[in-house]
DNA sequence: GTGGTCTAGACCACT
DNA sequence: GTGGTCTAGACCACC
């Protein structure tokens, strides 16, 4: 995985792990790899990964069982609404910043359209 | 200014130098304040601002008029096209992002109308 | 049983039984059960148990007989003494951190007193 | 400072900062030494400290300036708060262990007044 | 010099 | 082999 330099590379992996959460590569209750595992995965130190989990683990959604391993929460709930969150928390920021460049409504939404209508996005 | 501290603070004070010269706060051939006045009022380092400073001039946003000071560029027709360049790689990199979470077109746009109808962001 | 995941397990258990010989639900010479069965309860690995009972014959607790299993020690006036000697450990160091956090005789008596009208702890 | 190997360290540093705010000797608002002169003071490696600093932060005691170093919170509310959570949640550990070893409320009191009579404690 | 992040590599408790 | 902690030492952004 390619990671952006700006942006600390544990905050990136708990995006990604959180991705595959919300597009069902991990499913609840599932196991995921090990930190070791991972942060070969990932092509990063243990110690990065660990922190990411970590922080995912006080966000609740994985749990770390000792000596089995680590698991995606199995609160079901929790995991449908992490698709919603991520989504609406990313859509906020993009409207705050284009409106903050002085784009108003009609104008946004054309431009989405023709974006899309590219299909660069596929 | 309030920062994020996950991102250099240069590249946040490039941002918004930017978006003042896209809303028309700053407008082309326009002196901007010296790096001293705008590091007092972004409340951070001069080096800080300078650094920001040169990568904009770089990007041949800016020129630097050795004694006098520095300008907003007199290429209008840089400065014009600043604005859609601009949203538009804000636009890709959402989509980017959402498309990322398994979200389709027609979800997107919902989304987007919906936000929207909040009306938080005006 | 609920394990505190920053103290060695192998401790938590040591203590639990201590607490088991003290309020007398293993009495003098009385035979406990079996690693296996203890690990069962416990919700623990055999090895861990393993240790915390060696550390408890070290301490002349329990006497393991070979062939037969592993009997609480039958010398009465140790197990007797086991009850004040747990108390006074524990007191003395709550004692030592409270008057660490700058905490008067009186203020700590006062505490108790409030702490255990509360009715909390019954 | 002598550290008791079988709690985290990081966790035995919060302790100590916390105590030493509790007593005083950090007050609100005050400049704490740097990550690298405490990890010095504590015998213990930077990223320990900074590890322990951060879980605080994470609580509120404490803030960091980015580059010109971390301060005491100046919430002298919670500051206050502190001292009492102190007390009262060791208080309770230690009623709640000793309860477990059946202790009755007569018989702390008098073993509290019993060890502090004895004046080892100050 | 300051906080923050990262790596490499070690050790521990536990399975 | 698993998570967790720790060390030693490096680099970065910022002052």
């Amino acid at each position: 995985m390619k990671f952006d330099s700006n942006l600390p590379i544990y905050l990136q992996i708990m995006e990604e792990i959180k991705r595959l959460i919300v597009i069902g590569s991990y499913v609840p209750a599932q196991k995921i790899p090990s930190v070791r595992d991972l942060a070969i995965d990932f092509g990063v130190n243990p110690n990065t990964v660990q922190r990411a989990l970590s922080e995912l683990e006080r966000e609740g959604l994985l749990n770390s069982e000792r000596t089995s391993g680590r698991y995606i929460s199995d609160d079901e709930q929790l995991i449908q609404q992490l698709k919603q969150k991520m989504i609406i928390q990313k859509t906020d920021q993009y409207l705050v910043e284009v409106k903050h460049y002085g784009c108003d409504d009609t104008t946004i939404i054309e431009s989405i359209k023709e974006r899309l209508a590219d299909g660069k996005f596929n």
